[in-house]
DNA sequence: CTTGAAGCTATAGTTGCTAGAGACATTAGA
DNA sequence: TCTAATGTCTCTAGCAACTATAGCTTCAAG
């Protein structure tokens, strides 16, 4: 049995988010000492080794929470579960291409300055006005939180 | 002089978040009608459509806020503020990698499971073990807000 | 047995908006 | 001119996914 502590330095997550998770019912109730600390065991810690992975593979908790509940039926088909792998896929694919669009402008406009004064910045005339800009970058999608 | 809901809609902005701007301090205080409306002339306007564009390239509103403090200064360097367009161009540089890493490793899920139950499901095992990526994408920096 | 680290709860702050409530202003049609 | 619809006003609260603070209790080491 792991105290909070050394369950969030085993699975690489702080204590609050710990307590986080458990508040939105993403982890379930800990069981508590007699000092009323909370204790994990080995379930407890492969399922944050799961939402932690989910995470730093920008999963959202919404998706991580639909695919815990299937992780728990074991029979039934995991159809689901592809779908939210397969619709995360897409969504990274849209923020890359995002991305690179913003990165290509980013670079046109550092590369125009020929660094004076403000007056002849390129950087802050082409902030000024999206005609100078080469792509049509404009926010077509939402960025992620976190 | 524009009304707040025609601004916002020659800009592309909802009226809320002009309020917002305003309440934040990056656009000054708006002259108000007869009827306490707030009314904007052009250079409201410019400055409107300077902050969408950044927003669009994915600057922060600290970033816009230190760029349009630096754009009213005509006769100053362009250095801070070709800084600051930089260190975007490495944020964004830094986050097109890690989605690229994001991207393999949901690819390799989704193309390895054969679609089965999900006590089979390849996505749900990696998900579960990250020594089964073949690429160490974990968190290595913040991802933005929105 | 004492001290310092770690744990507890509860609340508020972060970023960049967005949505509502309830009141006032403006504008177009009958 | 009256009225109804839309627009605007302020203020507050909510979203994701945490993070930080305050003020307490409990635990482990020396
Ligand atoms: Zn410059
Ligand atoms: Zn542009
Ligand atoms: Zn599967
Ligand atoms: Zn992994």
């Amino acid at each position: 049995m792991l105290t909070i502590g050394k369950l969030g330095e085993a699975a690489g997550v702080k204590v609050p988010t710990i307590r986080y998770y458990e508040q939105i019912g993403l982890l379930p109730e800990a069981e508590r000492s007699a000092g009323n600390q909370r204790l994990y065991g080995r379930k407890a810690q492969e399922r944050l080794a799961f939402i932690r992975h989910a995470r730093d593979l920008g999963f959202t908790l919404e998706a991580i929470r639909d695919l815990l509940s299937l992780s728990d039926k074991p029979d039934q088909s995991c159809a689901a579960a592809d779908a939210i792998a397969k619709a995360q896929l897409a969504e990274v694919e849209s923020r890359i291409a995002r991305l690179i669009a913003l990165k290509a402008e980013l670079e046109r406009m550092v590369v125009q300055c020929a660094g004076g004064r403000i007056a002849d910045c390129r950087v802050i005339e082409v902030l000024g006005d999206h005609a100078l800009c080469a792509t049509d970058h404009r926010h077509p999608e939402v960025e992620p939180a976190h």
